[in-house]
DNA sequence: ATGAAAGCGCTAACAT
DNA sequence: ATGTTAGCGCTTTCAT
């Protein structure tokens, strides 16, 4: 592994001036840094990163936390983040939670050493254990938001509105709303705007569950939407709704004909399925877009130490809106 | 941040001392270790890793690169590694190559200025690219045999074996294989064995495709199996499999009353759908484990710089069999 | 425009 | 058992 000084005798010059042509061509003479280029080319010459980020106090890492890679939200998620910083100086490091909090918090720590940011998506953890994080090094929460650090999240005001207009011009009236995780931040948005919406259009909405956000929990939910008496169901997500699909098909009972299904989230399975599913799309790779650049944008920015944050802006972001995918688990009471 | 001479003078002892106390624990009087721990602790000391590598000449982070982390089967690959290694001092690095091939060699490149060891699922990199990166930094291949590079991947042999014994039971004698990318490692595999298997059971096999292994490409691929007279398909992949059912039921031709579908890696979509998918399941887990643990033991195994390795021992290993999952999409001629 | 020298934070001989 | 010293590869003053 040559290293910079190698180069340096190779080309006749110091190991400043090496350094020089490769971080700042324009302090050296052109001819010379021709001549560097030239050799460390030759010599297969890469900066050592560990001398670099020594020196430099920065990584170029970012670090990505997500509560499970197996989910296609979050997969999806991840390919938006890897593709935005695969044009920039940063490398991503990736750690999966398991859904786990205390996992979370480890793996935050980890990532702190390794990377100058992080972008976490861990709709578990508490507001404390965030902010401590925050004072560790740049942080952007993604899905989630927060007063005091820089979070970006998508609006489920359209989306569920669309969603609710829809069912009740379809006829119905008393609906279920299949919750996810009890603690999550994603469920406790999609609740209060159900619960909103619902409210202002006069459709009865009762709660069941809590459910695991999966397929398993959707297929336990079915039985006891059946029960609840409801004409129509607003799953956590698609992997409960994609549940409750099965589990009704299982038992006969006609989708939408006795019961209507909405999912969240749109995943590729929803429009596999037969009946495809109704479902709220959510606009991930916008939502990865918008955390990655703003993430970049704090790292870039070159904030004389000790200098105050600016109070990050939140403009309205229409394409952080989420849409009513109408498709066909939706029908007349 | 306090460095280590910051925690070296609170507990009064040189930095040498404080570095043992951390890394070799033995070399140090117990209690002037307690005392140095003790002041690490209360200084929320962390060692800095540029300044460890550099002088260690390794980063503790091994690096991993899959083709597309929306699959179903690359995302639990990733969570496996991620689990193995979890639980080691390495922190794994992911990248996303979209399926292109030079994205793959572009960003294995990158890997490997930040990674002491690299896991790398390139279905499609040329032999020869794949040695040029093995000369460079600690190579496991994952889901692709090599004979000079360390390599892990399933036995396809069984599953296979297990779907033409299971179609040919059922009485199906003309078959089709509807392919993948010509060019992956994975599609030769299958390809191959299924021409062996059907050969020896007296089946006749056409290969229709290839096919972008996707939803889409099953769709597409759906009516020319319909044209091409055959009872039964076997399909790269699950996602094929799931868009030629659905293509089939949009048809309304009866699965498997006129068509019978074998998928490949019984993906968790495989099991929601209706009929539930029959599919050759793969040990990906199991595949995720033994690279990592191939990694891993290569990564610690202090070979004296120059010693020749000794050629990886590849042992028959039952856990990366794949095997057959008898599901509803296959029935009798 | 270029070179010499110092130093980033840590570990590992080498002394004691 | 502990301290002293040198040095990992790089960037960045400070001279020239």
């Amino acid at each position: 592994m040559s290293s910079i000084r190698a180069v340096a005798s190779a080309a006749g010059v110091s190991a400043s001036t090496v350094s020089r042509a490769l971080n700042n061509p324009e302090l050296v003479n052109a001819e010379t840094r021709r001549r560097v280029l030239e050799c460390a080319d030759r010599l297969g010459y890469r900066p050592n990163r560990a001398a670099r980020s020594l020196v430099l106090g920065r990584t170029t890492n970012v670090g990505l936390i997500v509560p499970d890679i197996a989910n296609p939200v979050f997969a999806l998620f991840i390919k938006g983040v890897e593709a935005y910083f695969r044009d920039t100086e940063y490398a991503v490091f990736l750690a999966d939670t398991d859904e786990d909090a205390a996992t979370e918090v480890r793996l935050a720590e980890a990532m702190v050493e390794r990377a100058d940011g992080l972008i976490l998506c861990a709709p578990r953890m508490s507001g404390m254990r965030v902010r401590s994080i925050a004072a560790k090094t740049t942080l952007v929460l993604a899905n989630r938001l927060s007063r005091t650090v820089p979070s970006i999240a998508m609006d489920f005001g359209p989306g569920i509105d669309q969603a609710i207009g829809h069912v009740h011009a379809l006829g119905h009236r008393r609906c279920a709303f299949l919750a996810g995780p009890r603690d999550s931040w994603s469920n406790r948005q999609r609740r209060r705007f159900l619960a909103a919406g619902c409210a202002e259009r006069g459709i009865e909405l009762v709660e069941l569950g809590p459910y695991e956000p999966r397929f398993g929990g959707g297929y336990r939910a079915a039985d006891e939407a059946l029960a609840a008496d409801v004409t129509a169901v607003f799953a956590y997500n698609d992997l409960v709704a994609l549940g409750v699909l099965a589990r009704l098909r299982d038992r006969d009972v006609p989708v939408p004909g006795r019961m209507s299904i909405v999912g969240f989230d749109d995943v590729p399975t929803a429009s596999m399925v037969a009946p495809p599913l109704t479902t709220v799309a959510v606009p991930i790779p916008a939502v990865a877009r918008a955390a990655s650049a703003m993430l970049l944008a704090k790292l870039r920015e070159a904030r004389p130490q000790g200098a105050a944050e600016p109070p990050p802006p939140r403009p309205p972001a229409p394409e952080l809106a989420t849409r009513l995918l109408i498709r066909s688990t939706t029908g007349p009471t």
